[in-house]
DNA sequence: TTGAAAGCGCTAACAT
DNA sequence: ATGTTAGCGCTTTCAA
């Protein structure tokens, strides 16, 4: 079954390759019985325009690149989800790539799909304020937008992190914790969460509370039972834990339980991101709910229309940061007033190295 | 900043192009000085061939089409990144589109990826049997493969759903559970539940156990409350749940909370699927671990020695069905032997139009 | 080891 | 409304 091209079909009906190439591009342009001839030839034939044919003639491919860290954490899915079903309705398709947080992965992932020519671009990057690759992209001069990194530097879309942690954070003083510490993955690997961080703490400081502590997970989404247990251990004042990320905070609440301890009766912890899976914990993770699959749909639409801009629209630099929302759980109570001293279990107790909590 | 093309970069090293092109596809075919002189005038002038080019030159895009129904459901996000990342690793692009589990968006799907000449296809279509573009598909001659779909017909990687769903119903006779309801979203829309379904009565059957009930809920992973009420209305006598995957089950717990329900006390409940989410939940969620990341490598795998293949390599059909885990979690425990009435909530009682879970 | 030349499938200018 | 023509950037014979 060999592929036909368009000569062939412009043979079989009888015009030119520019009327058949008309005909599926612009088709109102072609008078309609000629359009009805190459149809129905095309259809008989099976034929479909070749993409690539037409993309190294003009130059566009109608696909949008997308790089995001992992496809593991929902809020990516789910804005690439976003982006994806709008590409698609624009006729545009989506060629991914993650990047496991490594900056280097970033450059790569970025050179690739400029090499195949995509139209345009949408990422997250580990750090805009340092990533090597933002220059590369915005030299490249195509289309590009950050989504949930803020950035002064690139158009992005994402929420406001600091005031939407700090909202949280808000919460937690309202239920009467004083003492707070704020757990994160490591900080190089996410400026979101540094901007989390700041935000609850900035929101302590405002309200007249003591300094909110951080402890640093080695993994972003996953929670480390020793950094968790020397954190409590050190700080036996806390009565709250502030996670940068939804998957983290479900699994310090898994080890929490591991160590003897409920939440939200002996500690409340509340998440960031508002994943779905948050509702279906007992009790429901209290979080903050960022719109994935709105910030994927914007950042596609922003770029899209950047396309449409015939070739100069002045550059628009876009900085939209979408509402966030308080998912109120049941993972934050009040305050606790006396915390039983966490079961360490055998295995953790002693020997390794201990790791510090930095405030 | 004008793109240089091969010929550019071959001028400036005074080289034809074809010693360009050869130094970037086949540099061990190119002396080593020319080689350096070559590279050394790309890097300079910023010059990486441009792939559209190759591609509609080659015949061959590197880039490989995949097709899921939904990437919120974090099963498909996971094979996503696992082929993804295998394709990575041997130079391969992916392109991703998303159908909500309709059959028409997978036949448009498939044609638009079609368009782009991708190389070859991985896909989970709602029913293989009955799918109308699996024929365009194999038609197509391109090498393709799907995912978590079992099919006499095409090739595959995915799990023994009969198998795979009979070993956690029987880990549910176990306990003591001989009235037992299957709880699936619309079975057109997937033929894996109908095999779960399937794997489920049978081995009751077998067991000598009565013959296992069917709901089915209006949406795939979302549970509907008005239709949980009715069956355990109708069948007092249930004293677990098996659900199809592990979004419905988590939906279904929570809903069960609503009509006044404790999972494990009053009613157990399993999922399939293996999801990470269902450790974190409270009690952690008994269910089926699939390898999601390594479905999608293996698919990605046999496509890319499938390409390999000089040409004609016999069109070996895979039928390759991974090994499951059973996720033994706190959702099943022994089968209670009276279970109090469901209280249904007013809002849901009589007449309300149906409620549906949001996301 | 390198070069010359043709052409993959399509569309954009220009012409009619 | 349609046709003619050239060429996008690259690879692939074939030849040297």
């Amino acid at each position: 079954m060999p592929r036909r091209s368009i000569l062939d079909i412009a043979a079989l009906a009888g015009v030119s390759p520019a009327t058949v190439s008309r005909a599926f591009s612009q088709p109102e342009l072609v008078a309609r019985d000629t359009l009805d001839r190459i149809r129905a030839v095309a259809r008989e034939q099976n034929f479909r325009p070749n993409r690539v044919g037409r993309s190294l003639r003009s130059g566009r491919t109608r696909t949008l690149g997308l790089i995001v860290p992992t496809l593991a954490n929902p809020v990516f899915a789910e804005c690439l989800e976003g982006a994806e079903r709008h590409a698609r309705a624009a006729g545009f398709s989506v060629m991914v790539s993650t990047t496991g947080y490594d900056p280097d992965s970033e450059t790569h992932a970025v050179q690739l799909l400029f090499d195949h020519q995509i139209d345009a671009l949408l990422l997250t990057v580990a750090d805009a304020a340092t990533s090597a690759c933002l220059p590369m992209v915005r030299d490249s001069g195509l289309p590009y937008v950050l989504v949930y990194n803020e950035s002064a530097d690139h158009p992005y879309v994402s929420v406001d992190n600091v005031a939407a942690s700090g909202d949280l954070a808000c919460a937690l003083a309202a239920q009467g914790h004083r003492h707070l510490a704020f757990i994160t993955g490591p900080l190089r690997a996410s400026d979101r969460a540094v901007l989390r961080l700041q935000g609850a703490r900035e929101r302590y400081a405002a309200l007249g509370l003591p300094p909110v502590l951080h402890a640093e997970m080695p993994v972003h989404t996953a929670s480390d039972l020793r950094v968790l247990a020397t954190l409590l251990e050190q700080a036996p004042e806390l009565t709250a834990l502030f996670c940068s990320n939804d998957l983290l905070a479900s699994a310090v609440i898994a080890d929490l339980a591991r160590l003897g301890l409920q939440v939200p009766r002996d500690l409340s912890v509340c998440g960031f991101d508002g994943m779905a899976f948050g509702r279906m914990m007992t009790p429901p993770l209290t979080s903050l709910e960022q719109p994935n699959t709105a910030i994927g749909e914007h950042a596609c639409a922003y770029l899209l229309e950047t396309l449409q801009g015939d070739d100069a629209p002045a550059a628009s630099s876009l900085a939209l940061r979408l509402p966030h929302r308080l998912m109120t759980g049941g993972t934050v109570g009040p305050a606790a007033t006396t915390r039983v001293t966490p079961r360490i279990p055998d295995a953790f107790a002693s020997g390794a190295p201990t790791p510090r909590a930095s405030s």
